[in-house]
DNA sequence: GCTCTTGTTGAGACCGGTCTCAATCCGGTA
DNA sequence: TACCGGATTGAGACCGGTCTCAACAAGAGC
């Protein structure tokens, strides 16, 4: 048949097919074993011979084929993350954290966002895993709903969590200290004198939230756990009742107005459980005319990079981002050497930033 | 040997071995090619048998391995994306756009970060090729040293570059209409009575500014041309000199502040090319407490999320920065389809968005 | 009844590396 | 001179899929 020459259908596109090390081998009038060799610096190759190689395949601009060397090695040099959006900014700076590591060791990331969505969630574990990455770092979903993860454990890779822990399951984990982080905070509101706190968080549960519900999230559980402390430290009766959750279905900005103008609730405090929260409650009582901090002092998660520069600069309780990515991907690539000790959980400290949105309340 | 059965040496760790195309037929009675077919869904295979091999399938756990198929079809079904630093929102976003589009079509992403260095962004592009990305994504770290981009079109993979073009390569390309964004955000400083404007990139050139020089990112380029352009045509003399550039070796906050503490440039308003400039001039104005826009007039690039929320909210250019990683990822999957066609530079429009950073200058 | 077509199946090559194992070559030694 | 051990090299299996091709079966048409 008229087909190009020793094309049989695959090859990309254009005619032109890779070079392979047997072209290399055929170049350098050796076998394609020791051709091999001698570009993948292993075995023992003689000096004349190595050379003679690597000229040959310098010449033909010979590329290994990774993939080609993870089928007989089991090896790919390739991590999966998968993250919630790589366009929040805690993501984006975890990713960079874990890129970072992972590079350094010779690793790649193929990157995967589940919008916080168990299905998408799984498509994205089972691609990585048909990828045969050598391991994940995962945030879950899900802290609770274990199916996900489990399928990555039983397909025998590697994992560790960041940013959520599963406690149900064996497994690495990176997070940072949150419910002491939460605490500090609320603590900052209640010694200003303020009694009516609202803690905000996206995220979504069913119905209100009552003390003893178990949240997807065990990160922001551990922040709920950390403000219901604190109010109750402080005397504060119903805690839970000031616990305000699924703020995305309604918007941010929407739900933080509407406590704003409930004269009822008298809310004069917020604790926003991320940067991004933080804003819309920013926008929510400049629509509103209020200033922060004499009619609303305001507290947040993560030191985004603006929180300095607003007016006024927002009190906020940093979380060490980037190393919380670096910490997994180590944790990972231990594992993935063999490591067999025993599951750790780093609890990273998060650290408070005090600047000027806190002030005691207003009196009415 | 009292090696464990069946394993010769790979395998991931852990003893168990991976379930096949073989195992699968073998349990199910059928040839391997067949097993192949029912489950990879091509070929012709009867309906009883397809459901037995399905159930076996099932039963044993199989789970495809997307390298093997790779290797045989050359199709990846991955693409490459590089962009300077996923922590920079400004591509998280697009890298959210790509990947979002990519998964549509049933790609996923190998994300590097180049960190606008040449070296690291060869080392980049080199692993993707050798894992065989069906494409690649890049910003390129420059538009004009093209050795780097090159590699990727010897190897006969379609390329797409995003954010910055590289005019002397024939390449597809999406990019936001930079001159004229530079042009009206200068204008509507001029209009307001500036006379002496600041322009402020990070972008590297080595030496001072003058009129003529390429500098190493097209979309950098673009942006300085609208801005001497709108100087000129307001009869500002020596625009040139206002370009101030390598703004992370000094630090964009000291740039800013030695910028603005020197009483003979009297500089009264700056352009800053990205918001993360822009949040270091804010910081660098307040610390010389300079008030915005009384003192200072300020404009931007980038909608940041925080540029409606600072005391006064900053006018901006704001670029359709989802869409761009969005169109990119499309040129390039229609490229992998096989589409021949003429080679496409998609220049997309940015909008200005008015808030409150501008004012007259204040007389001195 | 016989050829033709269509549908289903199996055998085996192939993708591009790595790795095992045996063969060969070499100088040094008894 | 014959033998030994280490260094080099080549042949070929293997990883886990896809795909081509030939064999075979059954129903259609004459």
């Amino acid at each position: 048949m008229g087909e190009p020459p020793n094309g049989h259908g695959n090859g990309h596109g254009n005619g032109r097919r890779e070079v392979t090390v047997s072209d290399v081998a055929a170049a350098a009038k050796v076998s394609k074993a020791t051709a091999a060799r001698a570009l993948g610096d292993y075995g023992a190759v003689s000096e004349a011979v190595r050379d003679r190689v690597q000229a040959a395949a310098e010449q033909l601009g010979y590329r290994p084929n990774a993939l080609a060397r993870t089928m007989s090695t089991g090896r790919s040099n390739t991590l999966g993350i998968v993250v919630g959006d790589i366009e929040n900014p805690f993501f984006a700076q975890a990713t960079r954290g874990a890129a970072d590591v992972a590079n350094a060791a010779g690793f790649d990331l193929i990157l995967s966002n589940s919008d916080e969505e168990a299905d998408t969630e799984q498509k994205a574990i089972g691609v990585q895993l048909a990828k045969r990455v050598d391991g994940l770092l995962v945030a879950p979903a899900s802290s609770v709903d274990l199916d996900n993860l489990r399928t990555i454990i039983d397909a025998g890779r590697p994992l560790v969590l960041f940013d959520r822990a599963a406690p149900d399951l064996e497994v690495d984990t990176v997070v940072a200290d949150n419910r002491r982080g939460a605490e500090q905070l609320t603590g900052l509101l209640t010694a200003a004198g303020h009694r009516r706190i609202a803690f905000i968080s996206t995220i979504r549960h069913p119905g209100g939230f009552r003390r003893g519900d178990t949240l997807g999230s065990s990160s922001v559980a551990d922040r709920v756990q950390g403000f219901t402390d604190a109010l109750e430290g402080a005397g504060i009766a119903d805690p839970e009742s000031f616990v305000h959750l699924n703020a995305r279905q309604e918007g941010v900005e929407p739900l933080a107005r509407r406590l704003l103008e409930d004269r009822d609730r008298g809310i004069t405090a917020i604790v926003a459980s991320d940067s991004l929260i933080a804003l819309g409650v920013f926008r929510a009582a400049r629509a509103l005319g209020r200033s922060i901090p004499h009619d609303l002092s305001l507290v947040a998660f993560d030191d985004a990079d603006w929180t300095s520069v607003t007016t006024p600069a927002v009190t906020v309780m940093a979380q060490p981002i980037h190393e919380i990515g670096a910490e997994a991907a180590r944790l990972l690539i231990r594992r993935i050497g063999g490591d067999g000790g025993p599951v750790v959980t780093r609890t990273l400290p998060q650290h408070l930033i005090e600047r000027d949105s806190v002030a005691p309340p207003a009196r009415r």
